[in-house]
DNA sequence: CCGCAAAGTTGAACGTGTTCAACTTTGCGG
DNA sequence: CCGCAAAGTTGAACACGTTCAACTTTGCGG
């Protein structure tokens, strides 16, 4: 760090540019908020007990947080870290199956911890106006990672993928979103369910893209990919549909 | 309506079981919501305000509704309601991608005019604890009649719907969740790009259900009842699976 | 060492959803 | 016609997330 210099951290969202005073007592407050969340949950967790459990004003607080919802939004960025992190060490395996399996039960495993949480986290991340939604420009990184998770699944493995190669990652990634919410309603002990739908729809998977490969599907596979193609492209228009006028 | 008796009549959840006065005062309150909802959004609309628009007490506001999000459960039910209604209009054709399209499309068309409240409707309809999640105990007949929706449109039409037959009417449903989710985050004109997908998963679901009566897709369409299955019965076990520890 | 702009920090105040003890009205039993 | 219990109704009060004008601290230029 150049001397003279005032050191420089930033955050998620790099909100304030604060120096080494203000990211400490930034980290401070992240620091009692998780904590606060882990014990209490979202709802009993406010601002008012965050500060004055981290010895700072309100005010000080939403210096650093615009709002309750973007330490949540800490909360989501820290568990893609620990999800990529417990990915890495799965991809030793060759087998699709099993690859894909390690993959999404290393995002289950990361999560486990806050499962009484996940009710009020997933209300902050599907409101669309939330820069924590999956699907929000803001969390573009994000999703590219996540995606990329899912490539690295794929690549790495002995499954040669067929037509759908290029769409699969954001497939298997949809269908992660998929299981992360219905982890969020599994009640079951140890949320067992999810560990089974886990490992159901590893088989499948990995039974479609084999199915895919075969002749006799491709105007099956051109329609999967058209499906996507709506999902991913704002702008792309198809020939000759200008919409259905509401009534 | 025996003489001497006092009139009832139920909401939705049948919170308090009011007389006929009760019952005036709680759809006048209802309807302000309403209006406020759909002028302003839900964020905007607070319960001072319809209380007042209403002409009665906050408090009194209350006293029928338990909360602002049970108010958004009415709006609920009531778009559920109309869907179904919408949806019948469209049942006479024999296409099963006609009638599939023709179900899907009614729904948005329903939902249309509510498109700017969505962002909090959806919100409030994924919260695990709400009564109003789709997969809530609570929702279990509204949800019912939805499958039924779908059930009606595999049965009405000239597609023999094969060895998926039990399940498809729930896997449609899922994937009109599925769009629903996506029509909220749908800013296009118009919502155009759920039209679009629309006619893409309408066009896909059928070749996929011609697909699954091919020989040979005997263990593909077994890994989706599978799956299916463990979406849905929360006492279920599968063999030998007692879960996975959480590392 | 001084001045000063930027960063950090404060706590009162606002509007919100929600609660509740108290009050009023209703309508049936006697 | 008179209680009287149930239903309806009120508005003040509470805790919360959030805002903001004012104040304090920091650290560089001169």
């Amino acid at each position: 760090m150049v001397s003279g210099e005032v050191a420089r951290v930033e955050g998620v969202a790099g909100r304030p540019q604060g120096s080494v005073r203000g990211a400490a007592t930034r980290a401070l407050i992240l620091e009692t908020a998780m904590a606060s969340f882990r014990d209490q949950g979202y709802d009993r967790t406010t601002m008012r007990g965050i500060a004055q459990q981290a010895g700072v004003s309100v005010g000080n607080a939403y210096h650093y947080f615009g709002s309750k919802e973007e330490l949540v939004q800490e909360f989501y960025a820290a568990i893609q870290d620990g999800h990529r992190r417990r990915a890495a060490q799965v991809l030793s395996r060759r087998d699709f199956t099993d690859r894909l399996r390690g993959v999404l039960h290393a995002g289950i495993d990361e999560m486990a911890p806050y499962h009484s949480f996940a009710g009020s986290f997933v209300k902050v991340a599907i409101s669309p106006s939330s820069p924590s939604s999956p699907f929000s420009s803001e969390s573009a990184a994000a999703r590219a990672a996540a995606v990329g998770l899912f490539r690295d699944v794929v690549d790495g493995s002995d499954k040669r993928p067929g037509p759908l190669a290029q769409e699969l990652p954001e497939l298997l990634w949809l269908a992660y979103l998929g299981i992360t919410l219905f982890w969020v309603y599994d009640t079951s002990p140890n949320q067992a369910r999810t560990r089974r739908l886990v490992d159901s729809t590893a088989r499948l998977a990995s039974r479609l893209v084999s199915l895919s490969r075969l002749p006799g599907t491709r105007a099956l596979t051109d329609d999967v990919r058209a499906l996507l193609a709506d999902l991913r492209h704002p702008e792309a228009q198809a020939a000759g549909l200008t919409g259905r006028p509401a009534r």
